[in-house]
DNA sequence: TTCTAAATTTGTACTCAATACAAATAAGTA
DNA sequence: TACTTATTTGTATTGAGTACAAATTTAGAA
């Protein structure tokens, strides 16, 4: 899937994010590689192309990114945060075996949002994790 | 709140797990201090009544509980894991201003569960993490 | 175009939650 | 008792993520 410099600037331009060589590589990365990456496996990917990017800039960039939610940072993997750049909002699963994370479609249930708004706690993110075995592993592990 | 060793034990006794000074002292501080601890929390407030109590044992104690689901580990907070003892199943709030993390009663929703299962992907746990600002924080900051 | 200030990137040093591991201790069993 | 297993401890280490100041790039004014 290729994703061509327009886009990328205009999504970036949405969330209020100036374009630079280095945003617009890690964005473009996020948008052409759906595999929930984290911050290292982005470095270790784009290096290759841009030999003087630092780690620091991509943690950075993450950041800038997930603040102005041009995109979304998980936190369902406990040693590594990972970063999901998608349109529509989705749940998420976690596979205890191969650490694989996968997309899952989800229409979110009013009923939680307000339970959480009625004890006066003012919602702006919601995210749903689940974890288990995903169909390889399952079928490897026969249980 | 004060909780009874025979309390405890059985609790333990009930997922499997044998009983030990450090266990007992762990789990009745997850059941006394319902405020979703780090390890480094509980091993700071049980050091003065535990002087031999080690790190490693309190991080080895706390997992074996979570991998028998006498507690669950929440993984809201990118920074450090909570630990949380609960008898009913739960959402969790965020605040990302004072970091504090409340209890969502939550009826969970059937819908994105049976999604998950279409995907064949095998569904052993589930949770649900809100981000935003609680009444304190909003009330500071009046936005 | 050139100058200047602001924005962005870079590299190094560092923090700190969490883990590895082997020695020491405690508990169960014959 | 002696022997075996389970548990705990302390030290050393890992590695994701951050702090920070220097270097570089960009934007806008003159």
């Amino acid at each position: 899937m290729t994703v061509t410099v327009p886009d990328i600037t205009s999504h970036l331009a949405a969330h209020g994010i100036r374009p630079s060589a280095q945003r617009i590589a890690i964005m473009r990365y996020l948008m052409e590689n759906r595999v929930h990456p984290t911050a290292d496996m982005i470095y270790n990917d784009l290096i290759a192309d841009n030999p003087t990017l630092s780690r620091t800039t991509v943690y950075n960039t993450l950041w800038l990114f997930a603040d102005n939610h041009a995109v979304s940072a998980l936190t369902i993997d406990r040693t590594n945060t990972h970063f999901d750049y998608s349109e529509k909002p989705h749940a998420h699963f976690l596979c205890r075996c191969c650490g694989k994370i996968f997309d899952v479609p989800a229409i979110i249930s009013p009923i939680v949002q307000s339970s959480a708004e009625h004890a006066k706690l003012h919602v702006e993110h919601m995210d749903i994790h689940y974890t288990g075995l995903c169909n390889d592993c399952h079928s490897i592990r026969q249980n």
